[in-house]
DNA sequence: CTTATACCCATTGACGCCCATAATATCCCA
DNA sequence: TGGGATATTATGGGCGTCAATGGGTATAAG
């Protein structure tokens, strides 16, 4: 399972068009590379987005919480309702929605940080200030990323 | 998996490629020796890199965490978005990323140092400095690599 | 008819892939 | 044990491919 990794920047041209970085594209599951699917962040100015194995999964998931629960009700209307599903072209590149583009505060750049099995669309300048804040935190918990990732955790190698 | 151990310093080729030193591409997870990972150090001027496999490890664990919890979503975007995957080529030998050697001042040498389970890449001159200042407080705080190994001596890993 | 977007092809610079070489280390066998 | 054959390392460089980007035209939609 490929993980969206890493920051990239790119540009949005006069069509409106981004393209998906490379290794983003690489992530997706291999059987269907042409779509992602977008929302806005429930947190952030920001947009997310995967692919549509996830979203696929994520419904399986809200399925087994108890059916008349309020948060199955919540959760429900609160993603699947906002989900665009965005097709790439042959290029990689994709339009973003207008609604989104707003509430990210997105002109002309898009950048684009993984988060694992999803990723993130911001504007240049809150990608910058959301990876300055969440690294203070871990700072300030006392882990660094070297000794988190250094812990001996696996048994196959 | 084995260590990265020991001290080599290497050029850096008109091309900006440097070759990651023999000893630490066999210390790499024999099925996956094209890739490693590189990622700011926290705490030092200094570039720390491992295995793309500690990166799936990590993934395994970020993911078991609430969906939607803060703590995901800061772990998430302090690791995955800071994280850069690296290609070796056919000799061994990478690029490192502009701002990665910004951030360590490297220029036309970098230093390794062997860290255990992952490794670090320094300025030869900061390495050096490193070294010397670990080893002053190792001997101030007169820890000596003999009592510190012996308080382990029945730990078998 | 006007506007938007899907599909196609072109360009440029960076990077991956390949082959070459020199220096060093390892091995093998007489 | 010596000495030549072989392997491996760090390094240099050529060249094709691909990523990001630009733009033209057909197609669809309103």
């Amino acid at each position: 399972m490929d993980l969206f990794l890493s920051k990239f920047s790119n540009n949005i041209d006069k069509k409106g068009r981004v393209t998906l970085p490379s290794l983003f594209r690489n992530a997706l599951p291999k059987n269907d590379r042409n779509e992602i699917i977008l929302f806005k962040s429930l947190k952030f100015s920001a947009i997310e987005g995967c692919s549509s194995q996830r979203i696929n999964n994520i419904a399986k998931k809200i399925n087994e919480l108890d059916i008349f629960s309020d948060d199955q009700e919540d959760f429900a209307t609160s993603i699947f309702s906002e989900v665009i599903p965005t097709k790439l072209d042959k290029e990689g590149r994709f339009l973003i929605p207008d609604n989104l583009k707003n509430h990210a505060n997105i002109l002309n750049e898009a950048t684009f940080i993984g988060q694992g099995h999803y990723f993130q669309i911001w504007n240049p300048k809150g990608a910058l200030e959301r990876q300055q804040k969440s690294r203070e935190r871990l700072v300030k918990e006392k882990r660094t990323l070297g000794s988190i990732l250094s812990k001996q955790e696996n048994k196959n190698d």
